[in-house]
DNA sequence: CACACTTACGATATTCGTAAGGATT
DNA sequence: AATCCTTACGAATATCGTAAGTGTG
């Protein structure tokens, strides 16, 4: 029950021009091998299908029989072909991927937007989400892969780093500590801290720190970095987050002071997925975009000349 | 684009089992030569099927759009086989034929009940119709082969003689013809003669005879050859028949006399249908039966005991 | 006798199995 | 060390093309 396409190629050929030579001509085969083709698929299918006198070629009944079924199941395996080679060509596919709202806001949808533009046939989705909630839809396979922070588990998933993102005390220009190249948690005793979502990841991060520290917490739990920075530019108090999202305070002028603390000065944004599942290969496409146009943030950089990460798109 | 089948089952083999050994073990080939066909297979669609590493498979994204798509392929394929050895083994198919009324009345019809114990699954149809009908049916491919009596221009169709059946003259035993062991048309003068279907293929070859003898024309033109039966019963007239349809007027207990005249002695029953064209392989079986099952009418029988034909039921 | 399909036969390409290699647990 | 997939290589099989054979109009 082997047959080849090319033969059921063949025999519609032959169907169709009633005429050997032609037909062989057609898929480009001697006539003699053309010839034995079809009695291979005769013999094959187990009937004649052909009836041939010298001067004529004919469909048998049961040949006539197999014309239609022979033409669904050409064409299906032709649209079979054409779906993997769109996929492979990438001009078919979707891609969904998952991401911390600071790499969500700017960078991550300009590169997005390139992908798109180079292959307009694959569908993207994006979810900005928190961390525990990126780990969870990279699992399940909701998501192709994700971008995200140090996490606790690294061995769990393929991780690799994608660039560096430091950490940053945000507070306003006539601050105390505004003029500091640099600042340790530790400088933070009696300032009043501002948190954004407690349980984030960056929460998670900084609560050992702050709580050896004799900080006084203002008791805000924010969705909105904009808010945050709002309270800040009017004496509310200070908070430090991720380079990325950086963004946000300085639109009202407040100063960013690298923090030194080894944790905080060498974290990064990460590219992880499920280990042992390779990509599809838009995912790849895209992946491989992303990591060729991360921003460049070296870490002696100051935070204002952030935004000159270099576009490249095709 | 030239997968084989084969091969594609190999993939789902693998894409069930998850496992190289198992599914090469369930494609009766060796682990090895199963490896080598599923990076045919990947090399032939232009994309990574499968997830290995030594202890696990699993598909990649494009593995798991293929799944679907072939499985759907393998079993029309199968469907495609069944089908066409369904007709191969007479288990499916249809066989249309025709024939005249004569041999549909008693013979026809039990050779076809024989054929539909012996091949419940394929449909039958019967065409009783006259000559020239039974001819455009045959021309046109509406019937697969066609019974039927001497026809003029027999280099037309496939033609091969079934059996003689020599006509006879039909009339009331105390006819003075009646006890004749044989007789010629010409004999015949002065009698009444009761025509059934003028422009029949009857009609068509009694017609020189009849002109040339002084007959007279009753002016009926019957049907039913059961009302021919009666007229003659009541002493209307007389009328020719073919052996084949005497069991219509032996029923009454009417006398039957050989006619001796060369072209209607030497008549009989003929199979016929379109050159070049073969027959289905359910048709073939029916003309074989056919062709078994004829009855035995030898030239010097007596009319009352025709209907030996044997049964050949199996 | 010319044309169209089939058969014969040697060359090439594909596919398969045994055996060795490599990687992971 | 055991297990599982891949690679190497020779053997078997399948397919193809050239050329000769066959039958029909």
């Amino acid at each position: 029950m082997n047959i080849a396409p090319r033969l059921l190629q063949s025999f519609l050929a032959l169907a169709h021009c009633r005429n050997f030579t032609e037909a062989a001509t057609r898929m480009h085969m001697s006539q003699s091998a053309f010839s034995q083709a079809i009695a291979r698929l005769e013999s094959q299918v187990g009937v004649k299908l052909f009836d041939r006198s010298t001067r004529s070629v004919s469909l048998t009944p049961e040949g006539k029989l197999l014309v239609p079924m022979a033409t669904r199941l050409e064409r299906d395996i032709a649209l079979m072909f054409q779906e993997l080679h769109d996929h492979a060509d990438r001009k078919k596919g979707k891609v969904a991927i998952a991401a911390p709202p600071g790499a969500s806001a700017d960078w991550l949808p300009r590169v997005m937007a390139n992908f798109q533009r180079r292959h307009p046939g694959i569908q993207l989705q994006l979810h900005d989400t928190y961390s525990d909630r990126i780990l969870e839809l990279v699992r399940n396979g909701t998501v192709d892969f994700a971008l995200n922070r140090e996490i606790e588990r690294p061995e769990e998933f393929d991780v690799c780093k994608l660039f560096d993102d430091p950490h940053y005390l945000v507070c306003p220009q006539d601050h105390p500590l505004a003029k500091e190249k640099s600042i340790r948690v530790a400088q933070l005793a009696g300032e009043n801290y501002i948190h954004l979502l407690r349980g984030s990841n960056l929460w998670q991060r900084l609560y050992p720190h702050l709580s050896r520290v004799a900080i006084r917490d203002t008791g805000f739990e924010l969705n909105n970095m904009s808010t945050a920075a709002g309270l800040i530019a009017n004496g509310m108090g200070v908070t430090i987050v991720a380079g990325q999202s950086l963004f946000n305070y300085q639109r009202l002028g407040l100063a960013a002071v690298l923090v030194s603390d080894a944790d905080l000065r060498n974290s990064g944004l990460y590219l992880l997925k499920r280990r042992g599942h390779s990509l599809s290969v838009a995912a790849q496409g895209l992946r491989e975009m992303i990591e060729a146009d991360k921003p460049v943030l070296p870490a002696t950089q100051r935070p204002a000349a952030r935004r000159q990460g270099r576009t490249r798109a095709g």
